[in-house]
DNA sequence: GAGTTAAGATTACACTTGTAATCTTAACTG
DNA sequence: CAGTTAAGATTACAAGTGTAATCTTAACTC
């Protein structure tokens, strides 16, 4: 219900990743310099503190966007919120902010600065195409 | 610079839809519940309260999103931060953080949920047709 | 010119956020 | 079992935010 702040989120993020997963877990995917992608964390020089990560990981069971079970002597977490809800809701929420809900302009702008590539396009063109298989 | 707030953004986007504008101008825009699209704002209910839309404009002058001119006894404040490109850094991070910097995703759920309608398609057909003339 | 306004400047204040340090206490260890 | 740890809970604290109220003072009004 309430929002998830830009350094909760990383945390959440996180456990998107893999989870369960214990704080420790958590704290070695955030510090880990090298993501899931194989591709090395634009971030990777940003140092997560164990007691920083713990306090959000507080903050994120009070806003009920995790949850834990006790395992021995440590907590075992797991996200609440969906991954796709959330950026969803994200996302919808910027796109009307910034672009009166219209999500043309955020895609012309991308385009204009981040020079598109050949595998966005084709992204682009095969959801069209679903769109159009579904809306004719 | 620093980050622009959300209260602070609404009235830079109030700003961008018509300066130079007195803080009067602004705060009545903020307040009609018509928006310049002609359609009725969904924040009608939202009352912008005088003192508070001051205090956003002196904190945008002084992150430097704004300008002003004394005009007699009154100030005419302009946007210094343009919004396609605050729009685009926006945008940009969202899609960062959220999304691993790949916009299709954004699209694939905003058109899950949002159904996306016959405009939008065409102005995604054409962007697509746009980049493919000056990437071929 | 003296009084009143009204614009912006300054101050307020609780809540959130980033970033930790300290406190408690259940769980290992010898 | 007694002592030590280490996990999570609690506390801290400055900066940013939303939301205004109060203060100053230049500009109208009579």
């Amino acid at each position: 219900m309430t929002e998830i702040s830009n350094a909760e989120f990383e945390v959440l993020a996180a456990l998107w990743q893999n989870h369960p997963a214990s704080a420790n877990d958590i704290i070695a995917k955030l510090n880990d310099s090298a993501n899931d992608n194989g591709t090395v964390d634009k971030n990777q020089d940003k140092q997560w503190h164990e007691k920083t990560v713990k306090t959000l990981l507080n903050r994120l069971v009070k806003k009920q966007a995790i949850s834990f079970k006790k395992q021995q002597r440590h907590y075992l977490y797991s996200p609440l919120l969906e991954r796709e809800a959330y950026t969803l809701k994200e996302s919808t929420s910027l796109i009307e902010r910034m672009f009166s809900g219209k999500l043309a302009p955020l895609v012309a702008g991308f385009a204009k600065q981040n020079e598109l590539n050949k595998d966005d396009i084709s992204a682009l063109k095969s959801l069209i195409s679903d769109w159009e298989k579904n809306n004719d």
